[in-house]
DNA sequence: ACTAATTTGTTCGTATGTATG
DNA sequence: ACATACATACGAACAAATTAG
């Protein structure tokens, strides 16, 4: 048992009993390094277990706060998001947060059968149910292929619909990878959830006349969504 | 960008391409930290960001490590493991760590189409590729429908060969529900990962002649998996 | 709107503990 | 046992973001 992970226990304790509750800033780290007479680092490795865990989580400048039933999303070949959310009976909603065009990467071209560095329109953003965060999203197009894409976006806040006026009308799945990963404290923030609990990402490309048209990357707040898959009968 | 990110991004592309194979040692922290001219404190920085993706992992005293890549996993109508695995190239196994019959719980009855308390077969235990656990499993069966199988399951140490022994050659998956969790100490170490670590969950519902036959339980290393999903073109 | 104080984030330096080989 | 290498810990300083005034 070392220093920090004492520490650590002592916190988790201490807000496990409603010492510190949820929303409430901790006194500053180094206010914290001296109660505990330790070193600023040895605390900030108590406060970075805790917040990996999901029960702190930390903003630059701010200080650290202590972090305050899934919807079935099911993972068809026509996936679009309003209309799932809306046949499960909830108000779908989504946060476009950044549109831009640049030079993709490796796994971006790949996916959309470009050479690397070739332009992509990229749309970033939030996905909402009932007004709660429940997923990331980073989305890239083909640019070249669909030059007028990027101001549709701006424009149009949907994806199926600015698609639709770049000529796509109809777009279909054909492939969908999921994994794990824990959310870190910038998407945690994003997605109102704490730093350490599971997400749930989603790699999906989307193809329209036999070519790419999107590539999808969704992380899915695993406390908040199940992933259903289609089985044909 | 800070420091510690840049090079993050460097041994990461660097891994990508293959210049440190999976498995292979990264150069002491200390050659690190000397060849990117940095402190050693900021080069672990980077390699903790790189563990925390699942690049890298380290063990203490011996060195920083490449992780390997994740298996493909594809969840189809008729999953079978030992043939996904085999199809990947890889060598499947299994632990059968528990066999036993017992009432049904609530949600394993309603999965069954049982009513709670009559009783199921149980089997659990750990999924193996090239000899490392990637996944705990719990599968039970209707114990009334299939009265000889928890014998064949002990005997035989196959699911779909214990199936086939109790007369049922084939069957399909009708329903993949998919969630992500954190691990407890006790998966953790079933599976040799940490606490914490994020797992995918699946439970999955096959069907024979109609009628349920088996619900699955499965909780994937996300680390050492990816799902991935068929879509019918 | 701007400044200053506060607070977390990053980086350097140094030393000691502990597991591995 | 010994050397190597990662883990932990202390100290100091500056950068970057936030907040209070």
């Amino acid at each position: 048992m070392t220093l920090w992970q004492s520490i650590a226990d002592l916190l988790r304790a201490e807000i496990a009993r409603g010492l510190w509750p949820p929303g409430t800033r901790l006194p500053a780290e180094a206010d914290l390094a001296a109660r505990f007479g330790v070193n600023r680092h040895t605390l900030r490795n108590a406060t970075r277990a805790l917040a990996d865990e999901g029960l702190l989580y930390s903003r630059q400048g701010a200080g650290v706060f202590v972090a305050a039933s899934p919807v079935d999303y099911p993972l068809g070949d026509r996936v679009r998001f309003h209309r799932n959310i809306e046949l499960a009976g909830k108000v779908p909603g989504r946060a476009l947060d950044a549109v831009m065009t640049r030079p993709s990467d490796a796994a971006e071209a790949l996916a959309l059968g470009l050479a690397t560095g070739e332009r992509v329109h990229v749309a970033e953003g939030v996905s909402l149910v009932d007004f709660r965060p429940v997923a990331l999203f980073r989305t890239v197009f083909p640019a070249d292929a669909l030059p007028d894409l990027a101001r549709h976006l701006r424009d149009i806040q949907s994806i199926t619909a600015a698609l639709a006026a770049c000529g796509i009308a109809d777009y279909r799945r054909v492939s969908t990878r999921v994994t794990a990963r824990v959310a870190d404290a910038a998407q945690a923030a994003r997605l109102q959830i704490d730093a350490g609990d599971p997400l749930l990402r989603t790699e999906a490309i989307s193809e329209a006349g036999g070519r790419p048209v999107e590539r999808g990357l969704t992380w899915w707040v695993a406390e908040r969504v199940t992933l259903t898959l289609p089985h044909v009968s």
